[in-house]
DNA sequence: CACCAACAACGG
DNA sequence: TGCGCCGTTGTTGGTG
């Protein structure tokens, strides 16, 4: 293969799809049009990675890395198509969730060849992603194999509207998932640091406890009367054993629950060295730089279709710290999050026209709230609190406690929700696989899961799982559609922040009253692109804020 | 010393 | 019968 000219990609073209790959050794970047198909129609061209424009065009690409480096030479993507995202959706769709999914693993497969395992995961790493770190092995044959895959992905999907829209929302998610990290949520070092050090006392030289612990700590030791250390479960299950408090752990709740002088210092203790530990000095010089805190979002990293983080714990961030989150100079944060999310979820998959019409369709509607209502009349004391319990155990598939008899009286009213979830538990139990509305499908069921026990186990998996994928699959959606009206809408607001149900976007103040608007559009969009007409409205209040601990 | 399981706490 | 789902991270305390 030979280098043609730069690319002058044709207009049809740009409507089509584009296979990017990057070559490493020579700096550029080989790209193939190609038709919806997949089919090429072009030659091969290599451009230089910074006058690539995929404006137009879906990328066709290997994985989230060759966003990662596209986006560190300034260059942008509209919409895509992920191969490895795509072949774990494909892989689990067949039955053999946790297969290999790498462009090497489904190159093989398509050519009945033995699977060779994924590469294991690059270790997360401090310094910026690096464009031209790691030579590629044969370029040409990569991107050979690339489109081969692609073409096999193209014709699998296309058998399956379902799949193939879930594939694209997917791959949407790849670029949003790498956008976030590029642009990194804004975090305050200092506001962290006051903070902590009002907490815990002034920072200690070494690694020792701050202050405020070791205080603590000797508190908690004199309460006992011999030394203990209170970052040790043993010990303090003998320390209360000795005083005549016999504990089955040292939850926090546990603990509460007991008469001795020590617990108020131990409680004391345990939620600010947990502070300390997690989320103190060590992390904010670990996770936070020039301002900004940039974790590794992993699409699809649960089965579910949530994303998991690598690096920081981005999806743990406690309230403690939130106050951190601020605004640079100027900008503003857009902060929403999905109302009571995944019972709204099931009644749209379920077309639980009851269930829609007691969760509301207001900006302010609150499903509990209007449910409680329904279930126990008006007025009721704790009522929202109780069909709050109500719907999760239906949706998480508890039974024990109040929840069964709650669970009767939301048959009675949502027989067509709790149908959904009682089915789903039901294909668990006997084996079999579910699905989310467009076709992410659950893990098989493993030898021994027919044990009775093991079996209501996967039968509590499955019922969540429909839901639980679905409503990520809204979210996946959501966080599409909010990126294209952004852009539409020349809205410099970015997204910088997701975690299931809940966005945050930052941008110039001026900016952040129209990206709060938009928020609630694309949840609407998001929720008729995934249910098509339905009475359910998912509520989505956005508002604007500094920081974000303002709740 | 590296590795791992159990525990605990955070988030949805 | 026994019974709520999905994760990440850090510490302790054991193992090889």
């Amino acid at each position: 293969m030979s280098p043609g000219p730069a690319p002058r990609v044709s207009a049809a073209a740009r409507t089509a799809r584009l296979a990017v790959h990057l070559d490493h050794e020579r700096g550029v970047a080989l790209v193939r049009p190609l038709d919806p198909a997949g089919e090429p129609v072009d030659a091969v061209c290599a451009v230089p990675v910074a006058e690539l424009d995929l404006r137009g065009t879906r990328s066709v690409w290997r994985n989230a890395r060759t966003y990662r480096a596209l986006l560190a030479a300034g260059v942008r993507a509209e919409r895509a198509h992920d191969l490895e995202l795509v072949e774990g959706l494909l892989v689990a769709a067949d039955g053999a969730s946790g297969a290999p999914r790498g462009l090497a693993a489904a190159a093989a497969r398509l050519a009945g060849a033995p699977v060779p395992p994924d590469e294991e995961r690059e270790e997360p790493t401090d310094e910026p992603p690096a464009l031209f770190r790691r030579a590629e092995p044969d370029p040409a044959g990569t991107l050979a194999s690339l489109v081969a895959v692609h073409a096999a992905q193209q014709r699998r999907l296309a058998a399956d509207p379902g799949l193939r829209t879930l594939a694209a929302a997917e791959s949407a998610g790849g670029i949003v998932a790498e956008e976030m990290r590029a642009e990194g949520l804004p975090w305050r070092a200092d506001v962290h640091d006051a903070l902590l050090t009002e907490a815990l006392g002034p920072r200690p030289a070494g690694h020792g406890r701050p202050p405020r612990l070791l205080a603590l700590a000797a508190e908690v030791e004199a309460a006992f009367g011999r030394p203990v250390n209170p970052d040790s479960p043993a010990e303090l299950l003998r320390a209360f054993a000795r005083a005549g408090v016999e504990l089955p752990s040292t939850r926090s709740w546990v603990i509460r629950q007991v008469d001795h002088p020590a617990v108020a210092p131990l409680l004391a203790y345990k939620d600010l060295a947990r502070l300390h530990a997690a989320h103190g000095w060590s992390w904010l010089r670990t996770w936070v730089h020039e301002g900004r805190f940039r974790p590794e979002y992993v699409v699809g990293g649960v089965v579910s279709g949530r994303w998991a983080t690598r690096g920081g714990g981005a999806l743990q961030i406690p309230r403690a710290v939130r106050a951190a989150v601020r605004a640079d100079e100027g900008h503003r944060l857009v902060m929403a999050d999905a109302a009571q999310l995944e019972p709204r979820i099931l009644a749209a998959l379920a077309g639980d026209a009851e269930l829609a019409r007691a969760g509301g369709r207001e900006r302010g509607s609150d499903l509990y709230a209007g449910l409680a209502a329904e279930l126990f009349g008006p007025n009721v004391p704790d009522g929202r609190a109780r069909a709050k319990l109500a719907v999760l155990s239906a949706i998480y598939g508890q039974t024990s406690g109040d929840a069964g008899a709650h669970l009767a009286l939301l048959r009675r009213r949502f027989p067509a929700a709790v149908a959904v979830v009682e089915e789903a538990a039901r294909a668990g139990e006997e084996g079999r696989l579910v699905r989310s509305r467009w076709g992410r499908t659950c893990p098989p069921a493993r030898p021994g899961d027919e044990v009775p026990a093991r079996a209501r186990a996967r039968g509590r998996f499955t019922r969540n799982f429909v839901v639980q994928a679905t409503a990520a699959e809204w979210a996946l959606v959501l966080l599409a559609e909010l990126r294209a009206m952004l852009g539409r809408a020349g809205n410099p607001s970015r997204l910088v922040f997701f975690q299931h149900d809940e966005v945050l976007l930052h941008g110039p103040t001026g900016a952040a009253p129209e990206a709060a608007e938009l928020v609630q559009d694309a949840a609407d969009s998001a929720t008729r692109i995934l249910f098509g007409a339905t009475p359910v409205r998912i509520p989505m209040p956005a508002r604007v804020v500094e920081s974000y601990a303002e709740k």
